[in-house]
DNA sequence: GCAATAGTGTCTTTCAGACACTATATC
DNA sequence: GATATAGTGTCTGAAAGACACTATTGC
C-alpha cells in the first residue's frame, strides 16, 4: 500500500515529491480517456426478447446506440439524450448495468463506456423504428442458461446473425444476466407491457427473458404475492374464448425498484 | 429516437450535416471528463465490518483511497495500482461496484469515478496499516436493514464519526449493498478469513456484514450444502474448551465469484 | 465431574413445482 | 354443447428457522 490517493489525487508516496495540491488545474494534468455510454434497450417482439441496434454506416454492421457524455452532463441524462427520449421515450426505465474500460475495446482510441440497460414495451418503440432505417429490433440469442453469464448474439428479422461491433456482445450478455436476476425480486417485467395487461403476457415475458417455460399457478401466485400488481376488474378485448382479467400496477409496484 | 449514435460516434440526426467520419482524431473533438478508481476495501475486524479510509492532507478529513486511471491501463488495473497490491495485496478479491457521473460530485471539476470494492482479512492489511499513519480502517454503520440501501457512515477507532468526502457515503453504501446481496449465493464470505477457519468465524463475518444474528444450524446446514467448504481434519489451536475443526475452500468455492 | 463451546437431530412452517380440476367466454 | 383459454385447489418435496440435544476438550 505505498502508492495511495486520497480523494482522487494521486500521490506517489515512494518519491520525495510534494504532494501535489488539490486544485481544479491539476485535473488537466493528466490524459483522460473519453468516456461515453451506451445502451441495451430490450423489449418482447412475440415472446421474444429483442434489442434495439443502429446499423454502423461504414461498414454496415450493427452496434448498440451509444455516444460520449458531454462534460456537464449526467451519464444517465447522456443516455436519455442518445435515446431523444424527451420526444419519444419519457419516463423509460434505464439502469446503469457496467463499466466497461479495457483498453483495446475500441480500436480508435481509449474509450471508457458505461453500459446502461433500458426496457419499454414495444409499441413504445414503434414509432422510432418506423422513422429511421438505420434502426432495427434483433432477437437476443443467449447461449448459456440461468445467470451462468456470457456474451449474446442477436439475429435480425431477415435471418441474418452478424456480430456486434466492439465488445457489444459483453454488453448485451451483461444485460440480459442482470435483468434475469432481477426478474424475482423487482416488477421489472411490468416495463415490457402496457399500463395494463393480462398475466399470461406478464408470464410471457418473463419465459422470453428467462428461456424457460414456467408453470401457470405458480407464477400466478409468486407474482400476485408480491404485490406490486392489482386487478382493475376489467377484461381484455373479446377473443374466441374466455377473456382474461386485466393487472395494473400498485403503488408498491411503482417503488419497488430494488 | 432522433439523436442516435452509432458505436460511439455521436450523430444528430436533426441536421443536415454529413455524419462524422470515424477516425481516431474524432475523439479528440470533444472536452473529457476525467476517470477515476475509488476503492471501498473492506475487512472484519472484532466481529464489525470495516473499511480501509485515508486521511486528506488538506482539511483533515477521510475518504476512499482512490486515483485517476491512466491512459492505457485497464480500470481494475488502475485499482491494484492505488492498493499497490503487488507489493502486499496479490489476489486480492475485487469487483466492480457502480460508477459515480453526476457533475457536482467533485468540486474540483468533472470527475466520473468508478467504484470497486474489496475485500480481504485483516491480517493481510495489518502491515499496510503499519506504515503509513494516513490510513485507518473504520467501522462502517449502516442505518438501514437488509438490502434497502443508502449512505452508510463511519466511525474510527477514537469513537469519532467523521463526514466522508464527496460521494463516499454512497459508495460505501453501495459496496454494503451488493455485499449483502452476493452473500447468500456467493463465496465472498471467504475472501475476508485466513485459508482455514473454523465455521464459527465464517458465521461471524456473516453476521458482520448483514448486521443480524443467525442461528448456528441453519447457518452450518447452508453454507456447507453450497459445497464451496470442505473440512480439512484439522483442529484450531486448543483454547480453553474443545476446539472447532478448520475448514477450507473446495475448487467449487474458487470458481463460484458469480 | 464441570464449564463452555462444537456440532447434530428433529419438528414445524413456508414456499416452489406439478398436476388436476373448475370457470367462462365465443361459436 | 364444443372448444379453448382463464383461473384455482391441493399434494408433495425442498429448504429455512427454532429448539433441544449430544459430543468433546481443558481443567
Amino acid at each position: 500500500l505505498t502508492n495511495i490517493c486520497f480523494g482522487n489525487i494521486y500521490i506517489d508516496t515512494n518519491s520525495g515529491a510534494a504532494p501535489l495540491p488539490t486544485a481544479a488545474a491539476d485535473l488537466a494534468a493528466y490524459d483522460r480517456p473519453s468516456v461515453a455510454v451506451d445502451v441495451v434497450l430490450l423489449t418482447v417482439v412475440e415472446d421474444r426478447l429483442a434489442v434495439l441496434l443502429i446499423r454502423r454506416p461504414g461498414d454496415e454492421g450493427w452496434a448498440l446506440p451509444g455516444g460520449f457524455v458531454r462534460i456537464d452532463e449526467p451519464l444517465e441524462a447522456a443516455v436519455r439524450r442518445v435515446l431523444a427520449d424527451k420526444a419519444h421515450l419519457p419516463g423509460l426505465f434505464l439502469e446503469q448495468l457496467y463499466t466497461f474500460g479495457v483498453p483495446g475495446r475500441d480500436p480508435r482510441g481509449r474509450v471508457i463506456s458505461v453500459a446502461y440497460y433500458g426496457l419499454a414495451p414495444l409499441e413504445r418503440l414503434q414509432e422510432a423504428l418506423a422513422e429511421s432505417a438505420d434502426l432495427a429490433l434483433a432477437t437476443v440469442e443467449v447461449a448459456w442458461a440461468g445467470e451462468t453469464g456470457g456474451p449474446a448474439g442477436v439475429r435480425l428479422p431477415d435471418g441474418a446473425t452478424p456480430p456486434l461491433a466492439f465488445d457489444h456482445a459483453d454488453i448485451l450478455g451483461a444485460a440480459v444476466k442482470r435483468l434475469r436476476g432481477k426478474l424475482d425480486y423487482a416488477p421489472v417485467g411490468l416495463e415490457l407491457l402496457p399500463a395494463r395487461f393480462p398475466l399470461r403476457d406478464l408470464q410471457a415475458v418473463h419465459e422470453a427473458i428467462l428461456g424457460v417455460r414456467l408453470a401457470k399457478p405458480a407464477f400466478r401466485r409468486k407474482v400476485l404475492d408480491r404485490g406490486w400488481l392489482q386487478p382493475t376488474g376489467l377484461r381484455e378485448a373479446a377473443s374466441a374464448f374466455r377473456p382474461a382479467e386485466l393487472y395494473e400496477r400498485t403503488r408498491k409496484g411503482e417503488e419497488d425498484h430494488g
